[in-house]
DNA sequence: TCTGCACAACTTCTCAGACAAGTAGCGCGG
DNA sequence: CCGCGCTACTTGTCTGAGAAGTTGTGCAGA
């Protein structure tokens, strides 16, 4: 069996039209055949091949102008993260977290204001009350680990934990589904003592307990 | 004189969209109102509904299954990284830097094949070579730490590194112009004590003495 | 009471046709 | 040679229809 799940013929429409610009078929700039023209030769309605530009034009690659036509303003997809993320082996991302988290962490426990503090103390009860749905508890789980970045007053490093939210939190559903447990205590108290840690000002036990407690995450 | 361009319904759909699920109208994974319940609210058709999802999907906002409905796969649209650092603050800059190059000096001493270690060695006295240029030192010592960074055999932290490079290069061009000294002999003796701790296998200096290097970048 | 299956209601997917709105090139008149 | 208007072609939008997929509900049977 190939697949499990239908793809939509838009979707489908809109892979040929990337190969096809991808083999230099239409030059960047160029104007693609209208869509009455494109519809017969794909083999799909009028309204399909405009959803597959629509989704093209999402991803950088065509732009429309009304009257005038369609337009190629890139070769290829850009390779934007949220790509580049979806392509990456879990233990690629887990490894990346952990270098982020970790240095979070220490930063948090220097920089966190009172307000920081209670946040996470609060994101910490909030998980330890979600232990029955898988869902609710790994939002939770990435509620408390926003908010111990968000401590680290560094934007840039709040950014790239958000970035690897959506990946990680698909995987972290996996991981639970598969063991069948869901925040045993160890688990909570690995997270209470980040807070303490952080609470303490004590940026190496802060960063020693994320990296051992991000470690376990991984596959091998 | 608002416009000069008129700007599609589909569009203006997707913006207001957009909106809504960066206000927490419909949380991350939850599902939207049906295509029929939109079309109305938006004021707009239920084939124009259709298009503004589209685009949305294509720039990895939302996802739809046929029978199931249309759902909220990020908060956002991944910010263009370009932008976002050119934005930040070098020193928040630095602090990624350390994030990462820390973790990926230790993952490279653990994982470095013999010909990767050829290619640091050869970084590290190409770089002490380049001693009387600024852009050429930088450079060489952009790829000196790239080439650790190589090592860790994580392709996410690799791009991590190179989505950095252009900010942190302009910035430590900057940084040497005002100091005027170029490349001491402490600097070169740093980067040395990295190479030999990452060819004996010791992971955990390679990363104390990549944070200590790279801590003397960081101004106050 | 619990299990399993059929069904109904809802969803997205796709097509076709119609008309509106904008663009660009062509030809004609000056 | 210039400029104007017209025409053919393009994308934009709406509507209606039916196909295909999903999900929860309720009933029959054990």
């Amino acid at each position: 069996m190939a697949q499990v799940t239908r793809v939509p013929l838009a979707e489908q429409a809109a892979d040929l039209l990337l190969d096809r610009i991808r083999e230099g078929e239409w030059p960047l700039g160029s104007k693609l055949p209208g869509e009455s023209t494109l519809g017969p030769q794909l083999g799909v309605g009028r309204s399909t091949v405009r959803e597959a530009i629509r989704r093209l034009a999402g991803q950088g690659v065509l732009s429309t102008r009304q009257g005038a036509g369609v337009f190629v303003d890139a070769l290829d997809i850009v390779e934007d993260w949220g790509v580049a993320l979806r392509k990456a082996d879990i233990n690629s991302v887990i490894e990346a977290r952990i270098a982020v988290e970790v240095e979070a962490a220490a930063l948090a426990a220097e920089r966190r204001s009172p307000v920081e503090l209670r946040a996470i103390r609060h994101a910490a009860a909030e998980r330890d009350s979600q232990r029955t749905e898988i869902d609710a508890h790994v939002d939770a789980d990435i509620a408390f680990h926003r908010a111990v970045v968000t401590a680290s007053h560094n934007p840039l490093i709040v950014d790239l934990f958000d970035s690897f939210t959506p990946r990680s939190r698909q995987a972290m559903i996996e991981l639970l589904r598969l063991r069948g447990t869901l925040g045993s205590d160890v688990d909570q108290h690995a997270h209470t003592a980040i807070l303490e840690a952080i609470a303490d000002h004590d940026g190496q036990t802060a960063s020693a307990l994320a990296r051992t407690h991000l470690l376990t995450l991984k596959m091998e």
